[in-house]
DNA sequence: TAATTACAGACAACAAGAGTCTTTAATATC
DNA sequence: GATATTAAAGACTCTTGTTGTCTGTAATTA
């Protein structure tokens, strides 16, 4: 049981993005080079993420990508579900067995998660030093 | 990002186990056929189970399966952890990245998740009715 | 028209989970 | 001691999902 890489790389793309100068797009080659990513494959997580209301993207040259919404509207949770999609932690595997006691335990604990998720915004972690980009001195 | 059908199973299991009697065995046979599983797939978990101090078992005729502590000292993430293992939710994918705060965050929701789960018993809700067991009237 | 960029979809490679089958070892009963 | 019962171990297959590549198309700028 562990996120997906696609996440992984989907948050760090996001604090990119914050971290870019209002009204700044940026394409996928760069974004990419910062993760050292292939392009196409960091392009359907953008898609993604687009799809979803969390950023913008123009096509053609001088196109790229930007935020869709303010920073203090971006949460942990948003992103993850994004990727991650909706389905539950844990679905009781017993035929015909509603309202199974484990899977409520188990639902609620993923609720605490998903709030706690929901409460930390990208753009506090995006405002402090140690999120290096992988591109040093470049 | 979900829970594998083992640990699904696993936690079935041991509600079985912990109702019932006092020094009382059963075997994989009917463990299995409460959940509808093979004998030998579900052996497999219990093996886990076993090697991880949850539960006892005895080999031979009249052997099987029973608690190897008290009830109120199982908890779900005794369970979960047992059969999922000890990784971790989220590992960054950047290369030569100490500290990451993405990291960090995610780590400090499984942590609470992780104590969440280790305060719930499954015995409380072993004693509630609605956890049927497979057999109805048999 | 040419270059740049996002988007879509087919495809392959790999890993993990789920589950079966077979064999061996230990215990109880007769 | 022989037999039945049970746990344990390991090899093996099947399926599914993730990860990633490749190719082609549409849109925008210059």
């Amino acid at each position: 049981m562990k996120y997906s890489n696609a996440t992984n790389y989907a948050l760090h793309t996001m604090v990119q993005l914050i971290r870019l100068p209002r009204d700044a797009s940026i394409g996928v080659q760069e974004l990419a080079k910062a993760q050292q990513l292939s392009p196409t494959y960091l392009s359907k997580i953008l898609t993604k993420l687009t799809k979803a209301g969390l950023i913008e993207s123009t096509p053609g040259a001088k196109g790229g990508y930007r935020l869709a919404r303010g920073e203090r509207d971006i949460s942990f949770f948003d992103v993850i579900q994004t990727i991650e999609g909706e389905s539950h932690l844990f679905d009781c595997t017993l035929h015909r067995h509603e309202g199974c006691l484990i899977e409520k335990v188990m639902r609620d604990a993923e609720a605490n998660m998903k709030k706690e998720l929901q409460e930390q915004l990208l753009v506090d972690i995006a405002e402090q030093a140690g999120q290096h980009q992988g591109g040093d001195g470049k």
